[in-house]
DNA sequence: CGTGTAAGGAATTCTGACACG
DNA sequence: CGTGTAAGGAATTCTGACACG
């Protein structure tokens, strides 16, 4: 709730705990799928939010879906749990 | 819960988060007062946990406290907890 | 005892580009 | 389109030590 959301981890670590590799977690950032804060030297920090949201990203690009269709789905997303349907 | 202990921090973060410097951060770890895990390179990493622990830690020092004392009333707490007194 | 700092080195991350497909 | 990699540089962290008190 309050420390799922802090963007505190670096991308090592968040490469190890997803399983992708450094390069597709900053090109996933690049197609606006994740947003990563960054410290003053420019290091990117991402939030558990973030791990579960690139887990998910990890998956659907498994079935074959392209970057902008997985950002048409998160989209989706938040409207219907906007709307208090699904959440996840 | 599970996030809250996850070790995932670096110490510049921890640093910022708590106004620590990382130098007393780094001397409360040798006086057994956190435990911070390493990566395969060495860097340290904190959970939230820590860092909550650390912002007692530095009331307590503002207390006048010596480390050791400060190790001890950790000791008493967990042992209370373990009672199922006293939590956080 | 607790903390600051300069020192030298190592690990981590960053960007832009070339490559493949 | 999505991802790997070599390249050069910058930011971050590490340890052991000297200093002060």
């Amino acid at each position: 709730m309050t420390y799922q959301d802090k963007k505190v981890i670096t991308i090592g670590l968040v490469s190890e705990l997803t399983g992708l590799s450094i390069r597709q977690i900053r090109y996933y950032e690049q197609r606006k799928l994740i947003f990563p804060e960054r410290t003053k030297g420019g290091t990117r920090k991402y939030s558990f939010s973030d791990i579960e949201k690139l887990i998910q990203i990890s998956e659907h690009m498994e079935d074959g879906l392209q970057t902008f269709e997985i950002r048409q789905l998160q989209k989706k997303n938040m409207a219907a749990s906007y709307r208090g349907l699904t959440s996840t």
